[in-house]
RNA sequence: GGCGGGAUAGCUCAGGUGGUUAGAGCGCAGGAUUCAUAACCCUGAGGUCCGGGGUUCAAUUCCCCGUCCCGCUACCA
């Protein structure tokens, strides 16, 4: 490919429902920025969009929850979300939102196009409503008779005992679960994008990538191609979302799928961007981020940044995210036939913390937020341990430990002290002035000379290390390219011990000169080639040697001889035991508050649960509550979720089959007190009958607790 | 369960389209030095490259089977 005539550049949107953590940016947001702020040094035209992605359940539930409305979950944590960004230095050329009009027009507009484009097939469903509960029934919520089989219990989408699939409509004598009523037929539509239709178009584009892309990325992209890929639905019965537009008749009720709405946030965003340039009114953007060419564009360009092919489009995501953003997004963009596809999508894998995942849900994690308040100006530390061990591959891990040893060690003693001892060491010679700039003379002498200056192979090494950190940033190994930088400052180290100044300046001082102006030049090329990575510290070292770079160059020779330097600082003090303690403390507090191990609820969007309609008293009454114990409990084959429980109801004992395996180990449940439903009709689940439900509470994080009645003896009525 | 990715020194990680001694940083041991944040520099010890089989003159690398970790997906009434 030529080279691109302009970048953009996206980030994953972080879900407004919490605040951010090391995961996420190690995942995302550091590789971003570092891939942005290089571009921008070398002059190129960039932009880097993100924004919160503010619909979806999780918001919804936690709003009910702290009895509030989604609108102020939402406004809290796009506050935090944002700010924690600037803080800690990541610069965006916009941080939007999801739920600004911009959005709401751009992303019905889509669905307007793909509309009119016909990538949509509108299954206007007979599905099955039950008129009791006021609700579509999705197709585990029907039951009935296989028609291929005669099961009575099979379900809206498949047959358990002889394994077929099923729709809905096709079950014998169908029977809603919520109520245990025939559900009727009614009419509803549901958008679906015929994926299967960009199924070749797609494979031919991504097979273009294999050269360029990760294998974890490519791999999980093909495998889903060869799986062929199946229509899917753009639209949800909610009510927290992007509305379809009202023209659309059905469209009532109904909103965008929320991974419809959310990337083409990058898109709003990018809109956003260029409308506030023009107007220069800036609300979300930040202007002082801009790469210049971008400074004084009209709103209309931001067409420029995603329909126009000289545009390299980059998607910087977790693993999490890759089908989305390597099928689904650019079939999207396809199908409107004008949108560009990504370049590359760089997806990390996982940040594990302290040999553990990272959750939320289990308050296992280092809140930036946090982070920022207890190591107040510490954030190119953090920004560079989280890059060392970027998952850029695979898993990683952070340790506070390791941070402590990185920091002291690999910022501190090598980088920060090299660049404080050349500066000391100048002040030392020529009171803070850089010494006179060698001349061809000079060269000529010095090559003749036996001395151990092998100041020529220093800017070898130097124009050496410019041209492979560049290489490898662009083809995204930023760990790399950090490490290139680092064995610069070693070098550095290296050349000063070996030619000892503080001990020729007796005897040699010409010599001394030469391997001064050699070191700052170091310093000074240094302190260029940080900015994207560490861009806090390449101001401070900036400061010291008195420059100002505003652009990447090439040449070796940044610091002009008789520039008065400032005087040394403490790039990186020392991080002492106590600090890492302290942060171990905290995280095994977590730990100690998390008495129920192995809670791994997923932190993506839940389904939203919508309030359930009224029940009369006689509903109520049906239902047949007990209390009961645990007695055994089992893995099921097969199924990750399921445990296969032994319980006693007091009348009896029952075996239930229940969805708590990723919460809770059999062995830490037997003897608990659990919540039964005793007369739910028997269900077969992987093959083993299930008589009756435990019941379970569930927090907004997902976590499970069992509802327990203590101090009661097992089947004792609940009412 | 299906699919994808991974497993390399005590720790955190690179790397290898098959070919003498598999790398880095930290940690550890020894030495040198004193300009600098007790920093820097040099030397050294340390690895059945997850296990088992196969292909090959040759496998850590390719193929198959297995184990463990992560993601997607299915199972959650």
């Amino acid at each position: 490919m030529s080279e691109p005539k302009r970048y953009t550049i996206t980030a994953a949107l972080p879900y407004a429902n919490g605040p951010l953590h090391i995961g996420h940016l190690a995942g995302a947001y550091i590789a971003a920025d570092i891939y942005a702020r290089f571009l921008r040094l070398k002059g190129e035209d960039v932009i880097f969009v993100c924004g919160s992605d503010e619909h979806g359940a999780a918001i919804t539930i936690k709003a009910k929850k702290e009895n509030t409305t989604p609108r102020e979950i939402v406004d809290k944590y796009h506050a935090l979300i944002r700010s924690s960004f600037e803080r800690f230095g990541i610069a965006f050329d916009i941080y939007h939102r999801t739920t600004e009009p911009v959005h709401y027009e751009t992303s019905q507009d889509f669905f307007r196009i793909l509309n009119d484009k016909k990538a949509f097939e509108v299954k206007e469903s007979e599905q099955y409503y039950d008129e009791d509960a006021k609700q579509f029934l999705a197709d585990r919520y029907i039951t009935g008779t296989c028609p291929k089989c005669g099961n009575e219990n099979a379900y809206g989408d498949q047959c358990e005992r002889c394994g077929s699939t099923l729709s809905p409509t096709e079950l014998i004598n169908p029977k809603s679960t919520i109520s245990g009523n025939k559900p009727v037929l009614k009419r509803t539509k549901h958008w679906f994008l015929k994926l299967n239709e960009y199924q070749e178009e797609i494979a031919k584009w991504l097979d273009t990538k294999k050269d360029t892309w990760k294998a974890h990325v490519f791999g999980q992209c093909k495998s889903w191609l060869d799986a062929g890929l199946q229509p899917r639905a753009m639209t949800r019965d909610l009510d927290w979302g992007i509305p379809v537009p009202p023209e659309f008749e059905g469209a009532k009720g109904k909103v965008l799928y929320v991974w419809l709405d959310a990337p083409i946030g990058y898109i709003s965003a990018t809109k956003q961007l260029f409308k506030e340039i023009e107007a220069t009114k800036f609300d979300f953007a930040y202007s002082n981020n801009f790469s210049n060419r971008i400074k004084n564009r009209k709103a209309d360009d931001w067409k420029d940044y995603w329909q126009s092919k000289d545009t390299q489009l980059v998607h910087f995501i977790g693993k999490d995210n890759i089908v989305f953003h390597c099928i689904t997004f650019p079939a999207i963009l396809k199908a409107t036939g004008e949108f560009i596809l990504p370049e590359n999508v760089p997806a990390n894998e996982f940040m594990n913390l302290e040999g553990d995942k990272i959750s939320t849900s289990r308050n296992w994690a280092v809140w930036l937020h946090e982070y920022l308040d207890e190591f107040p100006g510490r954030e190119d530390e953090l920004r560079y341990v989280l890059l060392a061990n970027m998952p850029e591959n695979r898993d990683s891990e952070f340790t506070w430990q390791d941070f402590q040893n990185r920091v002291n060690n690999e910022l501190g003693n090598n980088l920060g002290n090299y660049i404080k001892r050349v500066v000391d060491l100048t002040y030392r010679f020529y009171s803070g002035y850089v010494p006179t700039k060698i001349s061809a003379d000079d060269v000529l002498y010095f090559q003749k000379q036996a001395s151990p200056v092998k100041y020529i192979e220093i800017f070898d090494a130097i124009s050496e290390t410019k041209k492979k950190v560049a290489e490898l940033i662009k083809i995204f190994r930023f760990k790399e390219a950090m490490q290139q930088i680092m064995e610069l400052s070693s070098l550095g180290n290296r050349f000063l011990q070996e030619n000892e100044p503080w001990k020729l300046i007796k005897t040699d001082p010409e010599v001394v000169e030469l391997i001064m102006y050699t070191s700052l030049q170091i310093t000074a090329n240094l302190s260029m080639l940080l900015k994207p990575f560490l861009p806090r510290t390449a101001e401070r070292i900036e400061h010291m040697l008195n420059i100002k770079k505003e652009n990447w160059y090439e040449g070796n020779i940044l610091l002009a001889s008789g520039t008065k330097i400032n005087e040394s600082e403490i790039l990186f003090p020392k991080i002492e035991d106590e600090q890492v303690q302290q942060q171990l403390d905290k995280l095994n507090k977590s730990k100690m508050d998390n008495t129920t191990a192995g809670n791994d609820a997923t932190e993506n969007k839940p389904q939203i649960s919508d309030l359930k309609p009224e029940i009369t008293f006689d509903d109520f009454s049906k239902l047949d509550i007990r209390t009961g114990k645990i007695l055994e409990a089992e893995k099921v084959e097969k199924a990750d979720k399921l445990l296969k429980l032994l319980v006693d109801v007091g009348f009896e004992r029952r075996t239930i089959v229940s969805g708590i395996a990723e919460h809770f180990k059999p062995e830490e449940i037997i003897g608990k007190d659990v919540s039964v439903i005793v007369n739910l009709a028997p269900r077969k689940l992987k093959g083993i009958e299930s008589k009756g439900m435990i019941l379970m509470a569930e927090d907004e994080t997902g976590k499970l607790y069992f509802v327990q009645a203590s101090g009661v003896n097992a089947g004792s009525v609940i009412r």
